[in-house]
DNA sequence: CTTGAGCTTCCAGTAGCTGGAATCCATATC
DNA sequence: GATATGGATTCCAGCTACTGGAAGCTCAAG
């Protein structure tokens, strides 16, 4: 397979791929004309890493769980400690963002939006104390 | 004022300071000596950055509302145009990383977490469909 | 006079790609 | 055989918003 057509399978760009091979998370062997020549493994590894980061691992993490992936003797416990950080930091942005939201929101609220200058957003903004 | 002083002051580290100063956000007197000679309306504008920045709006944001801030010609909805479609974003994000803390958390909640190598989580990722 | 803190500039690196240029390969048509 | 086109290659640069570090200047205290 070249790149395209795994590209298209897996779901992940050409270009990303080519940078996965940089950084080492999958190294594909090569034909004769210089093409990268995929085999089914590393099709599945590429499914791999694109659903890893669709759930918003790290690629240090996507690392470590396809290391992982392939180690037989691997224990859950270590898989589920990496799972469990990560939800841990989504949670936390996820807090982060609903603050900034309820705040923004307020304001966006409290704006009238219409052609005068006043506007309580603005002076949310310059109004933060200084020491 | 000196830089270490307007820092601590406007709750934005020296550094930052500087790379505002870079890309054109502020631009502060110097003084014989070549140190930054911040006035208290530098050190205003950056108590805005820091408050605009910690809701989430981007660098070109800042740059847009610190001058509708200085535009006494302003009309509000400008304001509140900026303010909704960063509030969208938000929310965008914040359903993103709820989907992802969903899927994440039933995986880490079905994963044993012992020293067995049987996976569900590892299961997930490896189970992508591919065309 | 020396020491240390604080300031200066500049360069590089972070995460995870993405765009673009220049070039090569493969296939089909004329 | 020439050529046009699509897909492959490499390499370099840029994105966001800083942050770290090195080398060197300034200032105040002892």
């Amino acid at each position: 397979m070249n790149i395209g057509e795994v590209a298209e399978r897996a779901g992940v760009p050409p270009k990303t791929i080519r940078y996965y091979e940089d950084i080492g998370l999958i190294c594909p062997l090569r034909s004769d004309n210089g093409y990268r020549a995929f085999q089914p493994k590393d099709l599945h590894k590429l499914a791999f890493l694109g659903r890893a980061r669709a759930l918003g691992f790290s690629i240090e993490d996507c690392r470590t769980l396809l290391a992982l992936y392939d180690d037989s003797t691997r224990e859950s416990a270590q898989v589920k400690q990496i799972a469990e950080e990560h939800l841990h930091q989504i949670d936390e942005k996820i807090a982060q963002l609903q603050s900034m939201r309820n705040t923004l929101a307020h304001l966006v609220e409290a704006c009238q939006g219409d052609h005068r200058p006043d506007c309580p957003i603005l002076e949310d903004l310059s109004n933060t104390l200084v020491d």
